[in-house]
DNA sequence: AGGTGTATGTCGCAT
DNA sequence: ATGCGACGTACACCT
């Protein structure tokens, strides 16, 4: 990894165009190539940036970062601070625990908490719009089409209606409820599913995993 | 801006649960705060972080960062194999030309371009479900509901009918049409916005630029 | 503070 | 490659 602070301009032409006035700043440009253009604040999103795969011409009074797409960002080095760079290998990544995933197979194992008697038909069912999170079946005998998500806003409702309408044409599964599921479901999310007869659930993801914890007591 | 580049581990616990195994990594802290992780590779996006408001609490085998939603992100120091600080003063900000505003601008300035015959009512009208980018009245006297979006896709054309069935509310308005105006609609998008007899235009942006500047020339 | 929409979103996984 | 959904999305803007 580089680390350039340097004063510098900056435009971007690409899918759109972006100016950069003169000003300090700090230039990342890492061991794969990508180049990010840091102010002194502003979150961790840089102002100006080019992901790798890409060509980066250093000139004499400026660097040029080109991709294939023909995007193009030129920074004009105005004078250079600090230029230093370092080798730090490649990195062991990140391990995440409690993303919808998880959510996902917890409720898979025990689709009673969502409402009693369901029972599991299939998880991930891939349709031609997109994967269906949950198949279950209810007492009742219907399919039950669940979409899973860590928060429950409109878009999920529209995901899950348009995967209804698309299976209403499979006539394998008989008949068809929708539910939907989440930690926490936005009042304009729940109003719009339950006028459309979607049933809405809320889950909690510690208790699942302590109901988890549970079953594992119970039957070892 | 400090750059600290430490051999270290990372804990991050509040929306979800990560942890980094120890390696050499890029330890970025901004003026205001914010601390992002870095490693040799993978675009800009930091590998943890924590955006200001937070407070560092720096003890001496790691540091810990703090927000006031609860959550932590603890960072193990085992080697810090460079520490630097520089001040780079505020930043002048970055310049952007070409988002979905200035589309939307373009487009409301000359609705002829796209559908002859077309009339401003109203830009960003404000409705309980959101801003309808732009009103026209057609030469049949009708109201034309237009969602305007850089790239056209399927998630533009579910908030054009919502806002659709929204509006059909209104008596004051006649006679509805939906359009979606796009740089480009991806069929998906495309065919879904059809089904619902929504009309699809592509519309170039330079082409609207240059047709501005001519009107431009025309007038001067 | 909460809701909605934009983003050079990025990222990963599927076909 | 493209399509599609998740993301600790972040971020701006309006109610």
């Amino acid at each position: 990894m580089r680390l350039v602070v340097a004063r510098c301009s900056v435009v971007y032409t690409g899918r759109l165009e972006t100016r950069l006035a003169e000003a300090t700043r700090l230039i990342m440009v890492k061991a794969d190539g990508c180049v990010a253009i840091h102010a002194d604040g502003g979150a961790y999103k840089p102002l100006n940036w080019m992901n790798a795969p890409n060509e980066l011409l250093e000139l004499a009074d400026r660097w040029e970062v080109r991709n294939k797409k023909g995007e193009v960002m030129t920074i004009h080095l105005l004078e250079i601070i600090s230029d230093s760079a370092h080798d730090l290998g490649t990195d062991p990544g990140l391990e995440k625990d409690g993303v919808e995933a998880h959510l996902q197979e917890l409720l898979a194992e025990m689709p009673h908490v969502m409402e009693d008697g369901l029972t599991l038909l299939r998880r991930e069912h891939y349709t031609a719009l997109g994967p269906v999170d949950i198949l279950c079946r209810d007492p009742q005998g219907r399919t039950v089409v669940i979409e899973v998500k860590r928060r429950g806003e409109i878009d999920g409702v529209e995901q899950l209606t348009r995967y209804l309408a698309d299976l209403a044409n499979d006539p394998t599964l008989g008949e068809l409820r929708g539910m939907f599921v989440a930690q926490s479901i936005k009042p304009q999310a729940r109003t719009l599913a339950e006028s459309r007869g979607i049933v809405c659930v809320e889950v909690d993801y510690d208790e699942l995993r302590g109901n988890k914890a549970d079953d594992w007591t119970l039957f070892s």
